[in-house]
DNA sequence: GGTTGGCATGCGGGCCGCGCATATCTCCTC
DNA sequence: GAGGAGATATGCGCGGCCCGCATGCCAACC
């Protein structure tokens, strides 16, 4: 009102403007003033002008509209991906291409929103979804035992069978196709020196346990040793794109190792923001475009 | 509500926080969301937490906020003559010593308040008053005339008693007060060509036209040619201060010359602002400090 | 499994704010 | 000089908005 009657120079013309009485633009500027302690208008015979204080306010006001429409601008920005910010997280096997290459794709589509991505397992990333450090997490789990997670909304994106990597020389290179069990007499390199640690625990649910000779973290570590023919390995098929050329993987076989699945995961009760919706598609697309590139190892 | 929910997390606490019910709060979130179309909330379990979008509403609304409390900073600045601007006008002989010196004291008690001043004739003056243009003016105006100016708040500051320059060597120079026509055979030095243009209708009331040999609108070129003998001419009393030394100066018999009185205008209607009200003490402040200098001539 | 803390919502009431009508004032015109 | 035009201020009455109360529901905590 203050914006109108200013400009147009009376309360009649102001309210008219506006869809108001001139009674409803007076009593209006009255309660105004009142709240101020000031005249913010001169009242002349023919309308009324802005006193000095009157010129303050409205600069005041027009300043505060301006930030209230600059919010609704803002808001549809984020809505329309034309801006905003994306925190992730995902598991470290995600990190090798599933992920870098649907970050790819999403900040060519939308290159306004910012995103970044925390690296951890699983269950952290869990606890940070919860606090609300992270929008949408990446986490892998047992598929028979997503229930035992903490409530979560997820969505599955992809399998993820254990590959295994022997040796070039080794017999059962080359094989395609393997049972865990006949890989009870090999040496292993393994993150950890304990076989519940790791991926092999399956072969104590296979009823035996690896000879864990090598201790490595480092996946470049690993390579090294499978590649020297000193030790044999499981990969994640997540990962296998990474995997040096000198070292062939073969499947193993469905039965030995209970296969982890892939989901998103968003906090529940959380309505999943713009930059939310629109990055998981492209994780979608993502791990479709995975699962082509090595067919028959990988599914869903 | 907005940033009192933020900081508090939950609808409760900060509704409590301002005198509110939970259910008033929920209400007034939820008529926002609706408004901007968005969720700015989560609603948790045990509490709520911004959205991206809430994040950015309530960004912008402290932003708000902010403009409003400065504008009432301001309005009590320019109340509190921290801040503010005066236009005033002025008619050029109050612009020799009275205006300046008012200007001075106030601008020394009031520095923050710019204070501008326009030069011109009263009728001018008039104008801008009226139109807004300036805030107050210094005007002169016979006292039994005054009823012919437009409606205007007028305060009296002083009288203006017109004085005479003879020269130096004139016989009739230190009696003190002359009779107007005492000067009839006089030569004039004045403002115009025609006595009626100038001070000198005096003389014509007088019963006698004066002779004007030299026309001069510079105050500098006048005394000039008084000091040297050459012609006599008349100084309103506000400008006294301004003649050279070497020039007498004496008073005209009181009922010789109408006297012409000096008062502050305000536009009629607008309430006189901060620094109006602030100003016109200075000014008769300085109107006192100038009778009491030449006691005996300008007065009341 | 009960308790607690929190949000959403139906219901009722009070107050605010608007429109209508009118009083009043100044300016303009005849 | 009188009347009309155009402007604001204000009494009056009504409708709608907004708040508080009470309740329902849900998830977390003990």
């Amino acid at each position: 009102m203050l914006r109108e009657v200013a400009r147009r120079g009376s309360f009649t013309a102001g309210g008219q403007a506006l869809g108001f009485t001139q009674s409803a633009v007076s009593r209006q500027v009255s309660a105004l003033e009142d709240e101020l302690g000031t005249r913010l208008f001169d009242r002349l015979p023919r309308g009324v002008r802005l006193t000095e204080e009157g010129r303050a306010a409205l600069v005041h006001a027009e300043a505060a509209l301006e930030r209230l429409d600059a919010a609704r601008r803002d808001i549809a920005a984020l809505r329309g991906l034309a801006a905003g910010r994306l925190r992730m997280g995902a598991f470290p096997t995600a990190e090798t291409e599933l992920v870098p290459r649907a970050t790819a794709a999403f900040r060519t589509a939308h290159p306004a929103v910012s995103v970044g991505v925390t690296e951890g397992p699983t269950h952290e990333l869990v606890g940070l979804l919860r606090t609300g450090e992270i929008d949408l997490a990446v986490i892998t789990a047992h598929p028979d035992r997503v229930a035992e997670l903490p409530p979560l909304a997820l969505r599955h994106l992809l399998d993820d069978p254990i590959l295994v990597a022997p040796p070039q020389r080794h017999p059962l290179a080359h094989r395609g196709v393997l049972g865990l069990g006949e890989l009870a007499e090999e040496t292993w390199i393994a993150d950890g020196d304990t076989a519940e640690e790791t991926l092999l625990s399956a072969c104590l649910r296979k009823g035996f346990r690896p000879r864990i000779d090598y201790v490595a973290r480092e996946w470049t570590a690993k390579q090294g040793f499978v590649a020297a023919g000193l030790a044999i390995t499981l990969v994640p098929s997540l990962a296998s794109s990474a995997v040096r050329p000198d070292i062939v993987l073969a499947a193993l076989h469905p039965d030995d190792a209970p296969i982890r699945a892939v989901y998103t995961a968003t906090a529940p009760g959380v309505a999943a923001s713009a930059s939310v919706e629109g990055f998981v598609p492209f994780l979608v697309e993502a791990a479709a475009a995975m699962r082509e590139r090595a067919p028959g190892r990988p599914g869903t």
